[in-house]
This record gives structure tokens, C-alpha cells and sequence, in this order.
DNA sequence: GAGTATAGCGTTATATTATAACATAATTAT
DNA sequence: ATAATTATGTTATAATATAACGCTATACTC
């Protein structure tokens, strides 16, 4: 079992540590503001990493809030299949890491029968501080 | 158990209908540039009918491709629990209508035990007909 | 190690998606 | 009938994302 990981390059060390440092998403305008000051000064800079980053499961697009989360997963094997809960009124994110769910998405087959090699899934609901107050 | 359905205005008729006529998903400045002729001059009269529509149950947002798409179950009893199938290739997109796969989600709780109102659940693969060509 | 293929960089410009704000009109509820 | 709510039409602008181009660094292969 072989490790073959690339190393990444400036720019996608750049903003990966910059959004791991973020317990929420981050959005790309935001991460291109607090990174300005390392040399990288154009959205394509921000956008291309974020890619590449989501590429190798390093970090994880929230799709319904356009922002931006890394992997908590420490070595996400299925980049593209996360779960996540968000809550609706903080809009506090948290990726789910619930093998049971996993596998039963993994093994889902629609009437069309074909199987899926990914997914993306966000749960609503109000999170328990907010609840309380 | 009464049906209290609000008429929709016309502009939400307008909309609605044109997102109907289509079978694949479509995006919003499609929608406006094909309703113009039907008086809808702007931005914001398609945008906020769209999330009335949402609201409502009548159509979902694709969120991974910020398309919006009619409803196919005949009465969306929770507009906002979707699960969508959707093809890398060729963009086509379906909705899922699984009663277990439903139940299962919206019984799902995460460890924090917090119960969900709702989910988006965006599958990918390639479709039938993408893998035979 | 020279040559080539691939991935990344920096930059400018622009495309695409979505909302703010404000004045008015229509509809619904009391 | 009046008040409250919902929808409309409009202008302007915010927020998100990509195209295209020339160049540089890294990895691959013979």
C-alpha cells in the first residue's frame, strides 16, 4: 500500500493552510483577501488551487453555501463523497463522518440501476446552541 | 386534511411553466432570456420567483450546478428533502424518488444527536447512455 | 542529461450568478 | 375599509467563477 502523494505546490499550500486554519467554510473572495499578502492577487490563483485541492480530497466544497472546508477526515480515500450538516441559522458547517451512512450511499443504485462513484449530501437543521438560544 | 394552495401570481406562473416545458434542469439568466417576451424584464422578477417556488415545494435547486428544475413528485410533501441523480458527462439530471432512501435520510441523526429538517443529496455517475457511447 | 510533456503561475479581462434598495401595486386578512 | 402582507418593476451593483494568453517549473522517458 503505496502512498503516492504529490507535493503541493506554493499556491495550493498556501490557501490549504489558510482555510485549515478556519473552523467554518471560507468562501474563495475571502480566502483571496487574507492571502494577498503572500503573493497571490487574482481570483484564477484562488480558484485553481481550490480545484486542484478538491481534487485530491484535501478540502471540500459546500455546495449550497459557495464556501470552502477542509477534509477532517485525516486521509479522505473518497474525496467525493461527503456529508456535511449545516445549520440554518449560524450556518455552522460540519462534514459527517459516519461509516454506516457511507457505505449505504456508496451502495445506492437508482431504478435506472446504475451504480454511483460519488455524492454530495447536506443536511439542514437548527445546531444545539442555536437551539437553546 | 386540507389542501390550502395559494394561487401563484404570474410571474411564479410564468416561471414555473418554462421550468416545466424542460426536462433537464435550467439556470436562471436561461430562464429570464426566454420569458422576456412574456414581460419578465430583470433579474430579480425570476429570482425571487424561484425561491417562491422553492418554498413551495414546485421546483428544486440543483445546487451543484445552480440550476433549478420542476418537481416530479406529484406533491412534494417536504420540498426541502431532495436527492438528485446526475450525470458527469452529459449533465442530465433526475430526480430521486425513493421512499426508503427518504426515510432513511430523514431519520438520520449525526453524533451531535441533532434531527435534520431537511437534506440536499446530489449523486454523480455516468448515465446509460454516456456509457455506451 | 536533453528533450518533451504536464502542471502550475501571473495577469487582464470578462462571464455568470445573485442581491440591495426603493417606489408602487395587488392581494389577503381583520 | 384599513392594515398587513406579498408581489411587481426597475436600476444598480455585489458575489462567484472562468477564458485566454504567455511564461516557468517540475516530472517523465530515453
Amino acid at each position: 500500500m503505496e502512498n503516492k502523494q504529490k507535493p503541493l505546490s506554493k499556491n495550493q499550500k498556501i490557501i490549504l493552510e489558510y482555510i485549515q486554519k478556519n473552523k467554518k467554510p471560507v468562501k474563495a473572495y475571502s480566502i483571496l483577501s487574507n492571502v494577498q499578502k503572500k503573493g497571490i492577487n487574482a481570483p484564477p490563483q484562488v480558484y485553481r488551487a481550490l480545484d486542484k485541492l478538491i481534487e485530491i480530497g484535501k478540502i471540500h466544497k459546500v455546495e449550497s453555501q459557495n464556501s470552502f472546508v477542509a477534509c477532517k477526515t485525516s486521509d479522505c480515500e473518497t474525496p467525493h463523497a461527503t456529508a456535511f450538516s449545516i445549520c440554518d441559522s449560524c450556518d455552522e458547517v460540519s462534514e459527517i463522518n459516519d461509516p454506516k451512512l457511507f457505505k449505504y450511499l456508496l451502495d445506492f443504485k437508482d431504478n435506472s440501476g446504475i451504480k454511483f462513484d460519488g455524492y454530495n449530501l447536506e443536511f439542514f437543521g437548527t445546531c444545539k446552541s442555536c437551539e437553546t438560544s
